[in-house]
DNA sequence: GTAGGGTTAG
């Protein structure tokens, strides 16, 4: 019997060219083309319904395959999943029915979970799964970094034989890469009997999201004797010069992007978004704002960017000047932020030492445009809220938080206290309180402490902290300063480093400023380096060897006269380093441009764009 | 019917 289609059900107008990849059964049953407009979930749902209302048909079973695959891809998940556990008329399920309601559930971030029990589901049954169901179920484990999950998955793959389809295995190397197993994709890959653009972007991206910068350019590189980048590559070479920082590197991915790559890469809104984030962590604000007027379509992230970028280079009104254009819809780009832009926003009001209207914007956030508050939320505000002295306002936010503190927000607390001399006792509590909070142990904590202990002169309790750590095995992490000379060349700097074969210069340099700059009236500040002063017996000795005061005086005997000096640190400057970075941009009249842990700092001209809180 | 893309507190 033929099933017909009610006058009453709305169709949808047959597709233009219908098509079935089923052969020609799928072509005999005339609602089959109708199945492939997933879009049309309604309607699937009514022919479903019509089927139902019929006896078996011969074609019944394909139907309620390819019903169940296109309702799986128009998102109803729950709707398929029903389907498949409690078919009516009883319907055999497939490695095929199981693999389209994989593939939703691994398209949805809640629901990756249930794709794995689906795979068991599936062996428990003994279907089979083939070379469609492994990209879904890696999928999942790669989003839920499930590595025991994933690694059983592999031996199934090489057991039934399937170790050389390039989809399976690109799956697997982002897999690997997403359980930041690099060593294991890497092998993976270089072992691949045919690679694709995709084996590629996946390896590179790997590399990205494991930390290793340096060799995804490589790869990016390679690369090229075989495939063209597309938007995908540019994507994660983008990202990797962003973090590595370098100016330099990162004019050149942007060159690449302009004369290598096609339009539709150089419009991308992601590639833009990539650019705007790329300038503003290598240092050039004007250039990131620049990517920002002339991208062809802007997004949220687009504006989060920017706001992000501002606030980090301490243009904190542009960044909130930003935030108010994009709510406006100045732009006519209709966009609403999200939790993100809140983050830049808090971030904007807390380089700016702007309590009032850190406090505006945390309400409006929840009251206004109904986010809830995250972690990081908390952390701004709370980091609004101690540094500008408010710590009794801090701790009373922490105690009414919807999560749990964790040590990122104690150690605000504990650095308000240590800077505020909020007492001895009190900043005990805090460090403990931080130190429970804390997963694995790390130095930050104890260094903190030990300024806490150093700035009431309680010498034998710094020295306790010392001992504590190194019973523990906690080192603090050394600081560590790099500049980037002109031909692109990185050299890097640690603190009190004679490693570098122009060293003598860098010395005899050092001496000519702080000469110079004793003489403009300037008095060291050895306040904030308690830890090192024991090291290194004495204190101003050990300020003079800071690793950012190196790279400058590095920066400032290798540009030419003029030029602005660059410079990368992996820790917060100190207040002493940032005094003599301020003098000098005033008496050798150079922009210095230090990027830190938290922010960046634009000396120019004897001050500097952070106004001195930070 | 199959693989790969972004921003986030200190």
């Amino acid at each position: 019997m033929a099933l017909s289609i009610s006058p009453t059900l709305s169709s949808p107008s047959p597709p233009p060219s219908p098509s079935s990849t089923n052969g020609a059964a799928a072509h005999a049953h005339p609602l089959l083309p109708y199945l492939d407009l997933a879009h049309y979930s309604i309607q699937l749902k009514q022919i479903h319904a019509q089927a139902l209302k019929f006896p078996p048909h011969p074609h019944l079973l394909l139907l309620h395959s390819r019903i169940l695959h296109s309702i799986s891809l128009s998102g109803d998940v729950l709707y398929s999943l029903r389907l498949l556990l409690h078919p009516f008329p009883p319907l055999l399920p497939t490695s095929f029915s199981f693999n389209s309601l994989i593939r939703s559930f691994s398209r949805s971030p809640s629901l990756k979970p249930l794709s794995l029990q689906l795979y068991l589901q599936m062996l428990l049954l003994s279907l089979s799964p083939d070379n469609h169901t492994f990209p879904f179920v890696l999928k999942s484990c790669a989003f839920l970094s499930s590595f025991s999950f994933g690694s059983q998955l592999h031996s199934h793959i090489v057991k039934l034989g399937f170790s050389s389809d390039i989809y399976i295995l690109n799956s697997l190397v982002h897999f690997y890469s997403s359980c930041a197993r690099l060593s294991l994709a890497r092998r993976l890959f270089d072992r691949m009997p045919l690679k694709n653009r995709v084996s590629w972007n996946i390896m590179i991206d790997g590399c990205v999201m494991c930390g290793e910068y340096e060799t995804a350019l490589e790869l990016f590189r390679d690369m090229q004797s075989q495939f063209s980048p597309d938007a995908y590559t540019m994507q994660s070479a983008l990202c990797a010069c962003a973090a590595l920082g370098a100016l330099s590197l990162g004019m050149w991915a942007h060159a690449f992007v302009l004369r290598k790559c096609d339009a539709s890469v150089q419009n991308d809104v992601l590639i833009n978004n990539s650019l705007i984030d790329l300038y503003s962590k290598c240092g050039d604000i004007v250039m990131a704002r620049r990517v920002f007027d002339e991208m062809p379509q802007r997004d949220v992230t687009s504006w989060n960017a920017l706001i992000l970028g501002l606030a980090m280079h301490g243009q904190v009104e542009d960044s909130l000047l930003a935030f108010v254009r994009m709510i406006a819809d100045v732009e006519g780009d209709k966009l609403r932020p999200n939790s993100i832009t809140f983050i830049g926003v808090l971030s904007a009001c807390n380089h700016g030492g702007l309590v009032t209207e850190g406090r505006k914007y945390f309400a409006s956030m929840v009251d206004e445009f109904g986010i809830k508050p995250q972690l990081e939320h908390y952390g701004c505000m709370v980091d609004i809220l101690s540094r500008a002295g408010h710590i009794e306002e801090a701790l009373e936010l922490v105690k009414n938080m919807n999560c749990k503190p964790d040590v990122v927000i104690w150690r605000s607390i504990l650095d308000a206290c240590c800077k505020r001399n909020a007492g001895v006792e009190f900043s005990e509590a805090v460090a403990k309180r931080a130190l429970e909070s804390e997963l694995v142990a790390t130095s930050g904590v104890y260094v903190l402490l030990s300024k806490v202990y150093a700035s009431a002169n309680r010498w034998n309790e710094v020295g306790l902290v010392r001992r504590l750590m190194s019973e523990e095995g906690i080192k603090k992490e050394p600081g560590c300063s790099s500049i980037e000379i002109g031909d692109g060349i990185v050299h890097e700097f640690v603190a009190g480093d004679s490693s570098h074969p122009k060293s003598k210069e860098i010395y005899e340099k050092l001496n000519e400023v702080e000469c110079k700059l004793v003489m403009a009236g300037y008095v060291p500040d050895s306040s904030q380096a308690p830890l090192v002063a024991e090291v290194d017996g004495v204190k101003c000795e050990s300020l003079r060897r800071h690793s950012e005061r190196l790279a400058i005086a590095f920066g400032l005997i290798s540009t030419k006269s003029g030029a602005t000096i660059r410079v990368l640190k992996n820790l917060r400057i100190c207040r002493d380093c940032h005094e003599i970075a301020k003098l000098i941009s005033k008496l050798y009249c150079r922009e210095i441009v230090v990027r830190d842990r938290a922010r960046f700092h634009h000396f120019r001209d004897g001050s500097c764009s952070c106004m001195d809180y930070w």
